[in-house]
DNA sequence: CTCGAATGTAGGAGTTACTCTCATTTGAGA
DNA sequence: TCTCAAATGAGAGTAACTCCTACATTCGAG
């Protein structure tokens, strides 16, 4: 009895799916029971039945495994789908909405552990930057179609880097994942930081 | 004849300096020469006339050797010392354009270099975040005293964010370390990103 | 100046993430 | 069932780091 997302695919690829999910839930535990440093990834392999070198089939590294992010192709479609009429900051703040109502508790827990992970383990942190890079370039992207502008241009990106900025600012290690938080920093992006007005 | 930099110190202190000065002029060479993947620490040790051990006591890492920043500390002390009764992205731009200025051009070329290094090498990409953050954190700081507001207030917090967010934003594998692209930046932010009112 | 205490260094052994290669297995399609 | 391509496992190899121990150098006190 193959799960809903696996229906109209052959044996080969459902199983290298459910590979892929063994693996990560193993290793997400190992990681809590364990932390992620002392847990190797011949452990992992060991527990998640499979070879070493399967492993490094299955994720390009170790660090890989836990940042690749199935939250951020959800928000940006999200995105593109809001009426093409709203202020893009208004559009963003209801996708964001969206993918956090949307999302199953299983999934928020889930998403909750690993952004926890990867605030606490330093490598992992440092790891997220080219993430965050990719987060801004798509979020350019949208902004700028959205306002008709060429895709790459200087004032969508400068644009898409304030906001995530303002949200990376706002959030800490308490507030790691917070709809609050985050809607709390488009409020005052939104407003402009009207504090600096000499 | 000890460099200015050195007087005042103990033979300890000097030697100290000297070799770690040394390991990085060493490295950032045979990086050029080779690639920052292709150069082992090993290599870097024997170019500097030290054991690889040694290597390890002067830089936590590989990567560290190339991200520790002697700049941050002089933009943030300039930032300090604008006059208190600007407002904020007039100093921080003023501060901005004083770190440049006051950069003997070997400097800015050693520096140039080092961005460049990084934004190649994914590796070194990656491990930025934790900078970026720090970079943010102290500009926030900086920006509450400014504005006599506690420090750590989530207002300051997300305009610092936002500020080195535009700025990540509209920096580009062309533009790594130019003072025009910063400051449009700062242009942009300043004038509220007005092309989003709909 | 000398001696003992810090401090710094070299060398080596060990761990782990990752790479490459090759032989074997397993699923897809005829 | 048979054949081909894709997936896996096993093993050897590399390089970044860690830890430990023995030796050398510098410093400060008497």
């Amino acid at each position: 009895m193959p799960a809903e997302q696996e229906v109209g695919l052959g044996l080969r690829e459902r199983k290298k799916l459910r590979t892929r999910a063994t693996i990560r839930e193993q290793a997400m535990r190992l990681f809590a029971e364990k932390g992620y440093g002392e847990t190797t990834v011949e452990q992992i392999a060991e527990a998640a039945e499979i070879s070493p070198s399967t492993f490094f089939r299955y994720f390009p590294s170790k660090e890989q495994l836990v940042l690749v992010d199935d939250l951020d192709p959800i928000m940006i479609r999200s995105f593109q789908e809001q009426p093409a009429d709203l202020p893009v900051l208004t559009a963003l703040r209801r996708s964001m909405e969206r993918a956090f109502t949307d999302m199953s508790p299983e999934q928020f827990d889930r998403e909750q552990a690993r952004q926890k992970l990867i605030r606490s383990v330093p490598e992992l942190r440092a790891a997220q930057l080219d993430e965050l890079q990719r987060t801004i370039k798509m979020l350019a992207d949208g902004v700028a179609e959205r306002l008709g502008r060429p895709a790459g241009d200087i004032e969508s990106r400068a644009f898409a880097g304030a906001v995530v900025g303002t949200i990376l600012g706002v959030l800490d290690d308490e507030h790691v994942f917070s709809l609050d938080r985050m809607g709390r920093a488009l409020d005052l992006f939104e407003a402009g930081f009207p504090f600096d007005k000499s």
